[in-house]
DNA sequence: TTGAAAGCGTTACCAC
DNA sequence: GTGGTAACGCTTTCAA
């Protein structure tokens, strides 16, 4: 401690000429491999802790990497997407990276302004959760030497990395799921959301149910939330030949969905209604719901991520496609025999 | 779009040669307020897409103030805290400001380090959401002209600002919830975490409660999740002479609690067991739980943190309370008439 | 081992 | 309105 308070940052400067050294010696010791005396070094770290000086890594960045890593992501409560923050930050963090995150409207534009604060940060890599950034911003950051990551997007976009989980499988094995339980009538409930992966889940779904004759209605009451959920059961209980199985394309909507069936249409589950959700977010775990669903391995993208980080040379426009793995819980009935 | 495609981030010096003019004129052209002739402005906005150019923000920060804001936070994916995450960098970017997300473990040592991070980036302030950080580092912090705000956290800490809600408010209000609707023999469950906040609402409960004479059974089962709340009923109903109120000092908590009550007990809620919460997290709303609680007023408060941000002449060392508001719904029963 | 000097990409200040 | 130059704080040659 002591009375040198300055009200703006100490530079490696100050730190010199109070250590009464060159400010070459002051960076010297805080980059490790340098070669330093003993004496100096102390003299040094002496009059950096004294006047709190700490490196400038905005100003080391100007010549390396920044190092900083950025996470581009909308709906940042939705327990999947906090879930998703919270592993990439800790394993870019574990790999010595910064974490920047702009919190983005999925819209295109908006996904555009946040890439172009990416380019300005000179973030090192770009990790897109949320949204489709067009393909000519993505150019604009690999030709700045940026990586770009997209995590359950479209498709490949130009030399971009990829990864997503495998949607059609959870679509399959959903069908087949209620199918071997029993269920004779199916419901699809989706949000209106629209994205990628949403899709290409209730693509499937519809497919095999198709080829298996069974019929089925689809509802997208809205965006994917609980409160879409439980508006999709109001409307698909109001009908005649209402559904007996029910695969929600998202924990959020199944709860909502089965919360109202439940409570306002007195319905019984897993014996009146199967349903399956997909995420598995913690509260599919809780007693009260004891949902089935797929996992999506977040632990082994979140590596995959952080490796495609770190080795800039990795092979680009790569599609990483991960298994979900489904989490049998209570919700729908075992199947007979 | 154009041939010209660097493998790293395009400078002004680039852009300028190619306009044919001097880096001023480019800088000039991206800064507003300054001024320069619709012809060069034209042909350096012509260079810079070509070339795909992006102010250096890192750069610029070199001599200005970075525009950075630090959240320090932990447990990033409980409800409150992703809420918290969400609507304070959404603020902040409203503000623009650009957020940097530490996601530390609330051990004093690991929010010490990224303190210290803070202090690596130039972050224009910190805003630590978890964990206490050691007083000498806010020092330092605070003489390099960063601001720090502390949200929940332990008292005023040396220049710091500090919000957070009135606990000692929700630990009377809970107590008076529970004894208006005529609970006999009362529990509090808590966590093993004791931070200040929960510490308060707890001694304010049993404060109240002791002077009204009645008996408190008190449990913290582990940390701050649905987990621990399970476990303290199966703890507090293993016993004789179990309560018939209960105040969870967080939602998370409550849930955990009510559902295995209900569950593993048999007991019936608000008939048998009243339930009372604090946080007001999305999940208390859902019909399976429909918690009593408070709501914390995140709103108010992160408004509050973007004005200390922004202006950073505001009087230091201010303690703001915000006045939790309780939340009536169907976990406890109506007092009788 | 050490210090001087150049360079990283900006912007602010000066002359012109 | 424009271009040159200094300065920001750092790391990295290069000599000594």
């Amino acid at each position: 401690m002591d009375a040198a308070k300055p009200k703006s940052f100490v530079s490696a400067q100050m730190v010199a000429e109070r250590a009464g050294v060159s400010r070459s010696a002051v960076s010297r010791t805080f980059t490790d491999g340098a070669s330093v005396s003993e004496p100096t070094r102390r003299k040094v770290l002496e009059a950096a802790t004294a006047l709190g000086y700490h490196v400038n890594h905005l100003a080391r960045g100007l010549r390396e990497r920044s190092n900083i890593v950025c996470l581009v992501v909308a709906d940042m409560t939705t327990p999947i997407r906090a879930r998703m923050v919270d592993i990439l930050s800790r394993k870019l963090q574990a790999a010595d990276k910064i974490i920047m995150v702009i919190n983005t409207e999925s819209q295109t534009e908006s996904v555009a302004a946040a890439l172009r604060q990416t380019l300005n940060y000179r973030a090192d890599a770009t990790v897109v959760l949320s949204g489709t950034p067009p393909a000519s911003l993505i150019e604009t950051c690999l030709a700045n030497g940026q990586q770009v990551v997209l995590i359950n997007r479209d498709d490949r976009l130009s030399g971009s990395h990829n990864l997503g989980v495998d949607n059609a499988m959870a679509g399959r094995e959903a069908f087949f799921l209620l199918h071997r339980a029993g269920c004779k009538r199916l419901g699809l409930v989706t949000s209106t959301a629209g994205t990628a992966s949403l899709l290409e889940r209730e693509r499937v779904f519809l497919e095999v149910a198709a080829k298996a004759g069974v019929e089925v209605s689809v509802i997208a009451a809205g965006p994917t939330s609980y409160a879409s959920g439980s508006e999709a059961a109001r409307r698909i209980f109001g009908r005649s030949r209402a559904p007996d199985g029910v695969f929600c394309v998202t924990d959020l909507l199944a709860m909502g969905f089965m919360d109202t069936a439940r409570f306002e249409f007195d319905l019984h589950v897993p014996e009146d209604l199967c349903i399956v959700g997909f995420d598995d977010i913690e509260e599919a775990a809780w007693q009260s719901y004891r949902l089935t669903t797929f996992s999506q391995p977040l632990d082994e993208m979140a590596d995959h991520v952080v490796a495609l980080v770190l080795d800039p040379g990795m092979a680009g426009a790569e599609r990483r496609i991960f298994e979900p793995v489904p989490v049998w819980r209570k919700s729908v009935r075992p199947s007979a025999g």
